[in-house]
DNA sequence: ACCAACGTTTACGTCAACGTTAACTTTTGG
DNA sequence: CCAAAAGTTAACGTTGACGTAAACGTTGGT
């Protein structure tokens, strides 16, 4: 699989060196494989996660520390999706399914609460707007 | 005109009065009448202004210097409402109005910007939601 | 084989956005 | 009228999210 060095994936994610390994000291992003001599080698995954992190810290304004939980969500649900054949702790995991489910649902309560409260706030903008495009029509008639 | 002590602002805003206090400092929120004594009044309309302060911050993410730059906007042109008199200087209002247009015109475009990558956002999680509650209905047939 | 360019860890520095404490004055209910 | 509650300014402390510098190892081209 093709990898990327650390400088490459700078590049193309505009992070610099320093948050991408800031990131993954959080747990923000996945450990990457390593070369012989310990450098970094990144695949195309490591860097769609970094752009996912980026729009959610920029566009969405969350934490890192909420992102965090985000992606808690996500590792959970794929680290469950392995062993699915021992029946006897299926009560357990279903268990725990549901509570990644509970989890997911009130996020997205709060990206529609969120997306909702932005639109009103554009609305606003907006009125403003259309007021300055009327007074600049009445210097000028 | 009915007027609140700073708790009561806290209590409603959810803001601490530090904070209340900070954002004055900082020109984000209009400075209030005082009493003889020196505590700040506040009306009905600065509650409203620190109600869109904090919408804007934990919303839509605003940094409150980003914050404090649409706040000068309206400034500016609440202020330029006032004397229309003056018609020497009509060509420099224009001007100043225009400049404040295209202001808010690219603030709309960053919030629409936005709420395309949010609703983009809320997809991938609800795909991931919606794999999640077919796991769980796997689980219990 | 060498060395310039790039990588690594470790540790301290910085800046925004407040929290906290101190020292003091004002307001207010009994 | 007076103590407790609430307000004020001023100053220093804290936390999150990195920046920066040092000291050192790795890679790759000539």
């Amino acid at each position: 699989m093709e990898t990327y060095k650390i400088d490459e994936v700078s590049k193309v994610t505009g992070l610099t060196k320093r948050t991408i390994r800031y990131y993954e000291e959080l747990g923000l992003l996945m450990p990457t494989d390593r070369t012989e001599g310990g450098m970094r080698l990144y695949t195309q995954e490591h860097i769609e996660r970094l752009k996912q992190i980026v729009s959610a810290r920029d566009v969405l304004g969350f934490s890192l520390q909420e992102i965090l939980d985000f992606v808690q969500l996500r590792e959970t649900f794929e680290g469950h999706r392995t062993s699915i054949q021992n029946t006897e702790d299926a009560q357990q995991k279903r268990h725990h399914l549901q509570e990644v489910e509970r989890g997911l649902a009130q996020q997205l309560q709060m990206i529609d609460q969120k997306m909702e409260t932005m639109a009103q706030f554009r609305k606003e903008r907006e009125q403003l707007h259309q007021r300055i495009k009327d007074a600049i029509r009445n210097t000028l008639p």
